[in-house]
DNA sequence: CATCTAATCTTGACACCGTCAACTTGGCAG
DNA sequence: CTGCCAAGTTGACGGTGTCAAGATTAGATG
């Protein structure tokens, strides 16, 4: 996911922040994040087991550093839906941004658990807080877009957009979880993203067209 | 949140294990799920380090006892919330449900953390699988009767219970999380629900009457 | 009541973990 | 070259999960 260029040097690992997130996230994919170590980290960057505080403080600091990772990525996968889409209705744009939500958990599974599974207090990690918000920005900024064009009308922007993204990060928990019932599993995940959009925003196209 | 019959004598504690899950539930809602330890469980409960082993096997079995008694929970949450609304429209008894499950998890934050956010992997604990799975059935069937009485035309049943599911499990991930924003948050939570199922099931209303 | 048995709980040990303080290394500005 | 400081190391501490072995008692069987 990130580019570990490492030097070859002894001390001075060169890149180890970046190295350690990447550890981070493969330990989190095979153990899960309760199997998240300081040390199993340190290890697996070729490091001595006290390494990473010097950069990330304690273990709180390191998740909550990944984390914030996966809300960059998550808002740029967002934004890049959203582009790819920008010939399409504005609908079928928020279509595609929801549907990239979606995708980033399945396929980034280990930094979503990081982000939103696993007891982290964003409160306590400012730079976290605010990359979380940015995130939810720019779901936000796309229903006010909706809402401005006449859409939705007499509906709050802002809690269209609560609205939606609960939706979205509902569907995206459940499935990460695991506690989506095979009988609906058996559908991809784009075709059950499809038919919840459709459900809500197909409503919507129906009143407004 | 359980009864603590403890006895007197020492050995033999009485109801041990329900102490424990009381004990866990208590340092979750005060140090979050990485705060809980056996030790500390054991300690809250005046027993010795290594007791609670006895009756769950390991952590991770604790763990899962506490959120199957959350599922519980949840699951009898609903159907009461059902039942109370029995004389309203089917509509507005399946908004009860969804407000029941999401003020669960901003009454009972402790279980719903253990029950959806721990990392907790269900299909490794086949009473927990089957706890959630009951749960779901509550809402399911609810679903399938509103289908089944003409509602949601050409809609599975299946998928509505899902992204009806997803809708109020993200919503109220979002909440405990303290994810959602501020300007938003202070609404009442019943507001939010309120706002939030109106535009879904408020759409279906409209085009059913 | 006496005895046996199995469930319950304790004790002690082990390796692993997070964190801290003190130390070493080496790039680099002056 | 000198000295400074960020980067990484070493060693120690108490806390933790888990296991094995032992102690205690409730409750059934006789």
């Amino acid at each position: 996911m990130t580019s570990t260029a490492a030097k070859k040097g002894n001390y001075h690992h060169g890149d180890l922040a970046n190295a350690l997130l990447d550890a981070v996230a493969g330990i989190v994919s095979e153990k899960g994040v309760s199997g998240v170590s300081l040390r199993e980290a340190a290890r697996r960057a070729g490091v001595s087991h006290s390494a990473p505080a010097h950069h990330f403080g304690d273990k709180e600091g390191l998740l909550s550093a990944l984390a914030e990772q996966g809300f960059g990525h998550l808002a740029s996968a967002m934004i890049s839906a959203v582009a790819a889409a920008q010939d399409e209705t504005d609908l079928d744009q928020m279509k595609a941004m929801g549907k990239a939500y979606v995708k980033f958990a399945a396929e980034y599974p280990a930094h979503f658990d990081v982000m939103f599974r696993s007891g982290l207090n964003k409160s306590a990690h400012e730079t976290l807080h605010n990359a979380a918000d940015a995130t939810f920005m720019v779901l936000q900024s796309k229903t006010e877009d909706l809402v401005t064009k006449g859409m939705f009308p007499g509906v709050d922007p802002r809690d269209l957009a609560v609205f939606f993204w609960s939706l979205v990060h509902g569907l995206a928990s459940l499935w990460v979880d695991g506690s989506i019932p095979q009988v609906v599993a058996d559908k991809t995940l784009d075709e059950l993203i499809e038919a919840a959009l459709i459900s809500v925003l197909g409503f919507a196209e129906d009143l407004w067209t």
